[in-house]
DNA sequence: AACTCGGGGGA
DNA sequence: TCCCCAGAGTT
């Protein structure tokens, strides 16, 4: 039997070997058994996250709300103010929501079957199998964008990883050789697919399954895995109100569905004609103290690009205030969460009011 | 199946 | 610049 077929059988125990010899300490991992909350927290920050950005979350989280039951009952702008910065801002209400379920439904303790787990918000097939494996030891796949990635490599996978059908041949030979116990071997596949198998140059000299894996035998570990290409993001122009009454700043809170839910932000008029913008601004909120803007900032979303102007305007005799419509000092502000590039401006906009 | 939803780090 | 990342929900 040649050296690569034999490896080609025993890769799996040749990853665990080496994944238990990396040890890498995350606050998510830090005792046996793993704490399921931990586990659940740690992964919903994860989905699209590098770690190195998840840690000081994490550690933040937990500090703030140690169980499910302080989750379940502390305030939205609080659990929204701590995941400021983090992005994708949907994880952490569907967070907060589905740790009211559990709290109500399952009396504060995680259920432990896929179904239960895959009906509450927030929770899909992959966190699903994460918590399943990683916090109560169930043979479960997993399947990320590590898995996905690795798997295409090594067993030569020419379908596109982005698509269903790619994912179903992947998620099904994962089935086949998924080990028990299958959270550590699931948890050694992101270990590798951090530290070795990288998506651009993967390196293959230090990988310990290099000798099984197709994609370095035939030379391919530079084009697989093949993924369809994002679109480009749509551009915007964005025309920021600074209206200031008795020190404070008038803040608007954005709607509670779509793009940066229930976030505070300047007033602000959004279109694809920067004049327009600017023009409906001024009908909107009044006269301004000076035509032109005092600060400007691009900013790149994933899918919007936010070419970003603000103005300092003469509030109106009359600014109806409700519950999304309130004046901030720029220490109030702080404590609120801000929309995405709202927070860069509210940052900047402190010196005005000195 | 295609689209929305953030932000930051590396080459 | 461009690309990617421990995905899920909606349409």
């Amino acid at each position: 039997m040649s050296k690569s077929i034999k490896s080609k059988e025993n890769w799996v125990e040749l990853l665990l070997a080496w994944s238990s010899c990396l040890d890498r300490e995350l606050p998510w991992r830090e005792r046996y058994p793993r704490n399921p909350y931990y586990v659940w927290v740690s992964e919903i920050m994860l989905q699209q996250t590098r770690t190195e950005a998840v840690k000081p979350y994490f550690n933040t989280w937990i500090h703030k709300f140690p169980t499910v039951h302080d989750l379940a009952y502390a305030e939205e702008s609080e659990v929204l103010h701590t995941w400021q910065g983090l992005g994708y801002y949907n994880r952490a209400r569907n967070l907060q929501r589905a740790a009211q379920e559990v709290e109500s439904k399952y009396g504060g303790n995680l259920p432990e079957t896929r179904s239960e787990l895959e009906s509450l918000p927030g929770i899909g097939s992959y966190t699903a199998g994460a918590i399943l494996s990683i916090a109560y030891g169930q043979r479960e796949v997993a399947v990320d964008g590590n898995i996905l990635r690795i798997y295409s490599r090594l067993y030569n996978i020419e379908e596109d990883i982005m698509k269903s059908k790619g994912k179903r041949k992947i998620t099904q030979l994962v089935e086949e050789t998924l080990p028990i116990p299958a959270g550590i071997f699931n948890e050694a596949l992101m270990d590798l697919g951090q530290e070795i198998c990288i998506p651009k140059y993967p390196k293959c000299g230090e990988c310990p399954i290099s000798m099984a894996c197709d994609a370095y035998v035939l030379g391919k570990e530079k084009t697989l895995p093949i993924k369809t290409k994002k679109k480009a993001p749509k551009e915007y122009y964005v025309a920021c109100a600074l209206i200031m009454k008795d020190n404070k700043f008038l803040m608007h809170k954005r709607a509670d569905k779509g793009m940066l839910a229930s976030m505070w932000e300047f007033p602000m008029i959004i279109d694809e004609s920067a004049d327009k913008s600017v023009h409906d601004l001024f009908i909107l909120w009044g006269e301004e103290s000076n035509v032109d803007s005092i600060w400007t900032y691009s900013h790149t979303f994933s899918h919007q690009i936010w070419h970003m102007s603000a103005y300092l305007i003469k509030q109106k005799n009359q600014i109806v205030l409700d519950k999304n419509l309130k004046w901030f000092s720029s220490e109030e502000y702080m404590h609120i969460p801000l929309a995405g590039p709202h927070a860069r401006l509210a940052a900047w906009a402190k010196k005005i009011l000195k």
